[in-house]
RNA sequence: GUGGCUAUGGUGUAGUGGUUAACACAGCGGUUUGUGGUACCGUUAACUCGAGUUCAAUUCUCGAUAGCCACCCCA
């Protein structure tokens, strides 16, 4: 039986370790990887929310595979000349000879399970919602990590182009509902038969040009055709012009189908681009594809996500012959840091109302007996009952940013009663102790309509504006952010907001 | 993977070839031992690592590491 290697945790050498004054060694996180803060956990809350919430409403389950699988899943389904597979792998042999590999996108491993569960027996398409870490070793950035998070949604055996662009609406739904305004570039890529002619014709147009080409052109001339149509260097845009289209190229059947996910989209109000420079790096990509740019982004700087049909994927992975399927992921990182550049505030992760302050050793038995019984109730409650002096109880108090504070002291416990301060007027009333639940559901129930009618007067004035639906896409761009954001906030305002999120992490 | 730029307390920034490396914010403690959001005082805390040049390096040079930017690619 093989042995684990005696791990070195001490070598000489710093790689990994940051040395402290006092000459202890500090470790550091992997390159490339990073912490996700309590502070900044509201943002990815919110992401998670907003993808959970669009799976549910459209029907897609969620489904957890591993993070580990055998390499061949990924060689098999991505494609053994594509960038990912090729050098940006976390492979490694295990102690028992086999190679595993770290999961650098979801797609893969939902349709492996599809097959191995046969899942084919289900109604079709089965539809799937995912999240999680993947990971690709390439050179870090920002917003390219090696360890990042994508959520995403997997539809498999069903070939209607109504699947594409419901797909695609699911993806801009998202953005849209964090308030971020995004673009979606279409294209679409074939099936594997119109696909080999177009190369054979870019190749045709480009090869009598190879020495006009940039060098980066040059090399993707031999080893991906469709990536030449990707550059950006000046002295091959000449050429993009008159190079052949992929659309020129589509047989009857995949262009049938890509002028339907069009019109759809136009039904549908969405602001696309035709974009034929979308090739996507993955083989298993068919028909149509897409990604989400930022509206702010011109260049598509680093696309939010994007996804496609892959309707030969299924069988190159064993399942069976001719099972369609679309998906697509998106990057919940880049969805953070936009979220934090736009400043769109998202809601805190848990925000306490009330917050229950002692004075004194009888005071405090006593709140922590209070604390309990209103945690239990439903109330959200801080408390810090390891502090004893009350200017430091307030002062928290305040930071947490609570509607009431409950004050116990010596003088209280004797009379049975609670002092509640309102922390935004500072008014303070005494009440009895044995009537503070009815009492807090009172004033709580009061300032939530306060807040409620505070927070809807301006969106009334709003409506009664019409809007035709030519006019609405240019207009709205504008207001895309405060409407998102209203809604957005809104759907949180429930009492279980994050109830059910949390037993997930 | 290739090329470029950067590296000072927890954070954001000053600054210097040579005694105590400055400021702001945050943290902790106090100014009324029963009262917060605005004040005042105190206090904690840093020159990424290694090698070289030098009498002397946080400062100059090289290397490592990390971060950022471009290419590549994508999320």
């Amino acid at each position: 039986m093989p042995r684990p290697k005696k791990i070195e945790t001490d070598k000489s050498s710093l790689i990994g370790a940051k040395k402290s004054k006092k000459g202890r060694k500090e470790l550091i996180n992997v390159t490339g990887m990073r912490d996700i803060l309590p502070q900044d956990q509201k943002y990815w809350q919110a992401v998670s929310h907003v993808a959970q919430k669009i799976a549910t409403d459209y029907g897609y389950g969620k489904i957890e595979t591993p993070i580990l699988e055998y390499t061949d899943v990924f060689a098999r389904g991505i494609g053994k000349q594509t960038d990912i597979v090729e050098k940006e792998m976390y492979t490694f042999e295990d102690s028992g000879g086999d190679s595993l590999t770290l999961r650098p996108e979801g797609t893969a491993a939902v349709v492996r399970s599809y097959i191995q569960h046969g899942m084919i027996n289900q109604i079709q398409p089965v539809k799937f919602f995912y999240e999680g870490p993947m990971f690709r070793h390439e050179k870090p950035q920002s917003g390219r990590y090696r360890q990042f998070y994508q959520f995403g949604y997997e539809a498999i055996g069903e070939s209607s182009p109504a699947l594409d662009a419901q797909l695609i609406l699911m993806g801009w739904n998202c953005l849209n509902e964090l308030g971020l305004e995004s673009v979606i570039q279409v294209n679409s890529m074939g099936c594997p038969t119109c696909r080999e002619e177009f190369k054979k014709a870019l190749l045709k147009y480009y090869k009598p040009k190879t020495k006009q080409l940039c060098e980066s052109c040059q090399r993707r001339l031999v080893k991906n055709p469709l990536r030449l149509l990707d550059c950006k260097e000046e002295s091959c845009q000449k050429f993009k012009d008159e190079a052949p289209q992929i659309l020129d190229y589509l047989d009857e059947e995949c262009k049938k189908h890509f002028m339907k996910v069009i019109e759809y989209l136009d039904e549908l109000d969405l602001p696309y681009v035709l974009n034929s420079g979308i090739v996507r790096g993955l083989d298993y990509y068919s028909k149509t594809v897409f990604e989400y740019w930022s509206a702010d982004d011109g260049e598509g700087k680093s696309a939010l996500g994007g996804g496609g049909r892959y309707d030969g994927l299924v069988e190159m992975l064993g399942g069976r012959d001719n099972t369609p399927a679309c998906g697509l992921g998106l990057g919940m990182d880049r969805i953070v840091s936009k979220l934090r550049e736009k400043e769109i505030d998202v809601p805190e992760v848990y925000q306490a109302e009330i917050f229950v302050a002692q004075l004194g050793e009888a005071a405090k038995k006593k709140t922590f007996v209070l604390y309990e019984k209103l945690r239990r109730r439903g109330f959200k409650v801080s408390q810090a009952f390891y502090k004893d002096n009350l200017k430091t109880q307030l002062e928290m108090a305040n930071k947490l940013k609570v509607k009431f504070t409950l004050i116990i002291g010596q003088k209280e416990v004797g009379e049975g009663t609670v002092l509640v301060r309102d922390m935004e007027g500072g008014i303070q009333e005494v009440v009895d102790f044995n009537k503070i639940e009815s009492d807090m559901t009172k004033r709580l129930d009061k300032w939530h309509q306060q807040k409620l009618e505070k927070f809807t007067a301006p969106e009334v004035e709003d409506i009664p504006e019409g809007k035709t639906k030519g006019e609405k896409r240019a207009k709205d761009l504008d207001d895309f952010n405060g409407e998102a954001d209203f809604n957005f906030e809104d759907s949180y305002g429930g009492d279980t907001m994050f109830a059910g999120d949390n037993e997930d992490y």
